[in-house]
DNA sequence: TACTTTTGGTTAATCGATTAAACAAATATA
DNA sequence: TATATTTGTTTAATCGATTAACCAAAAGTA
């Protein structure tokens, strides 16, 4: 049963002439005659001719593959995501490669050196949590292949970026909780040091300030965001002599944690507590109350990200620079801050 | 800054000695001294020298690449069996290209033929709720590459299969619901041409009978599983003259959209209705009440599955057959049906 | 000493597709 | 008619790593 594949050779035999002629014929170059490229395609659909695209790559040099490496793929905006990014890239003939780093630095580090070896054309990544040191990405960088980065980037590197205006999502959170009566709001951030949630503290910051409302350093928490941490950032916050009646929390995660405290304790949200999470994850429209929160076009980033990295193929040097591509965010109402 | 990447020419050149041994060299071919494999090692690491995959994977025939595809990489279930399949094979030299299908049968042949078309040396699979037609699938066999499936497989296709006691978790179930008091127990499973599901409602109907408890068609319903759906069918289970007073939903997310409308409705659960879902999705624990499940051991099966694919590997002619590795599911018993 | 074996390489072919360069035949142009 | 151009294809080199076959020198053996 297991027969060897097809070869140009193959179709060149049967057809008597070299197989150079014939690859050129599948190409459709413009020197071969339509009579030859014609009965070309129909030997090929008969031997059911698959292109060995290890040969051709090794031979163009170019795989049209695009290395992906995203924290975890289990989240609904990074799936969907890969969704509109696949959608794209198939479009141009382009095949994608999914690492996850499960939010690791050096699972990071060990998916570029795959997506390195595996001579992608281009990788779109979404850096960890933890990562800090940029070296590694500097090294594709100086493979010469375009680095896109969207929603966890990083200036420094000096390649494009996709995503939505953390700046921009915290003031408007800190508005409708404003509007709907809020006199005391708090925030369970990200850490500093990553720069979209850096800017969702510092939106909060300012728009605390603009409102004239209290920003004392209690109300300000950096957390690792996990539904843990939630609960256990939420408690803090809990057990201040003046409580907040308003939390807006930095991940979809974290804000479940804190609402599962909250509902425990039988603190009525959002009665006693308003509270808002970012990212709009499924699951924030399935609990009760329903949290409201952030949603980040999840489909736009991909579909941009994708686009991003289509404008450089067929430039024989790369050359990139800080070019951003921020798009609006819109804030979904739900229960939990009505 | 476009440099090239260093190849074994360089370093031949850099030493005075052919390709051929450094090649050899770096593959610790026993006929290189030890001398030599040093300084081409040293040589290596200075000129930053990383293997050209293509060139060998072309010449090897063999591209160590695995190809996964799974229903979607959203659900806790498939990102834990990636992460744990990956583990296993990259210590063995393996990468893994992931590919959804997000149960599209269509896209399914797609990611297929990309698959073999990048030339990976097995594939590891979860069929899409839609595929019936299998004639792809015997492609992947007739392109003698080794086919494993997980959790979702077909038996016709003769090939080895990784997954949990469908029929077994059924009985389980009922079980439990019988030692809970339940009386009228209703099944809102998958399409019965899917095997798994099949097996589950099979399961249920002989575990029903085996305790003696009405088995009235109405009772039985056959969904697509979605949370939407999940919806709908408790509805009509609802609107029964004589209602159950328990429901095993085949999966979690069904199950999760059930217990929103009986939420809504003001029924309570478990006092009323005792409620258990399939999949131990993280959110059954999350809700309120949190959701009775079946486990489905999703880091063993990824696990089992790379296994059985290195299993394969050097074998110059693969020979499969129905093979069958069943793994014991396990019921985490949550407030849903206490 | 004369022959065999081992050691440590080298040479050249190969994987399959692509492509620059060459070339013969057909067609156009002066 | 003689020359130039176009058309359609072939030849051969190439991408980079691997490997079968070969070979010279060193070491072992009778």
């Amino acid at each position: 049963m297991n027969k060897k594949r097809t070869t140009l050779k193959d179709i060149a035999i049967v057809l008597g002439i070299s197989t150079a002629a014939v690859s050129k014929a599948l190409n459709d170059d413009a020197r071969i005659s339509v009579k030859t490229k014609n009965a070309v395609k129909k030997v090929a659909k008969e031997l059911d001719y698959q292109p060995n695209h290890l040969a051709s790559a090794l031979r163009k040099g170019k795989s049209k593959l695009v290395g992906l490496i995203v924290p975890r793929t289990n989240s609904n905006f990074f799936s969907s995501v890969v969704e509109n990014m696949e959608e794209v890239l198939n479009k141009a003939g382009y095949n994608i490669i999914i690492t996850q780093s499960n939010e690791s630095f050096e699972k990071e580090c060990d998916n570029i050196d795959t997506l390195l070896y595996l001579q992608v054309d281009g990788i779109i990544a979404s850096m960890a949590n933890e990562t800090v040191d940029l070296s590694y990405y500097e090294k594709i960088k100086s493979n010469g292949i375009p680095l896109i980065l969207f929603d966890r980037g990083e200036n420094d590197l000096n390649v494009d970026y996709v995503g939505i205006n953390d700046y921009d999502s915290s003031h408007m959170i800190i508005e409708h909780l404003v509007k709907q009566g809020c006199k005391r709001i708090a925030h369970i951030g990200g850490y500093r040091r990553t720069r979209i949630f850096n800017n969702r503290i510092r939106g909060y910051i300012d728009a605390i300030k603009k409102h004239d409302l209290p920003h004392d350093d209690e109300l300000l928490i950096e957390s690792s965001l996990t539904l843990e941490d939630g609960r256990k950032q939420i408690e803090k916050l809990l057990s201040l002599k003046n409580r907040p009646d308003a939390v807006y929390v930095a991940s979809d995660y974290a804000a479940l944690g804190a609402l599962q405290v909250l509902n425990e304790m039988g603190i009525k949200v959002p009665e006693e507590i308003k509270l808002v999470g970012f990212g709009n994850e499924p699951f924030t429209s399935l609990v009760t109350p329903s949290i409201t929160s952030i949603d980040q076009h999840s489909k736009q980033i991909g579909k941009l990200a994708a686009e991003t990295f289509l404008g450089y193929v067929d430039k024989d040097v790369v050359e990139q620079s800080l070019n951003k591509l921020i798009l609006d965010s819109a804030l979904i109402v739900r229960d939990s801050s009505k």
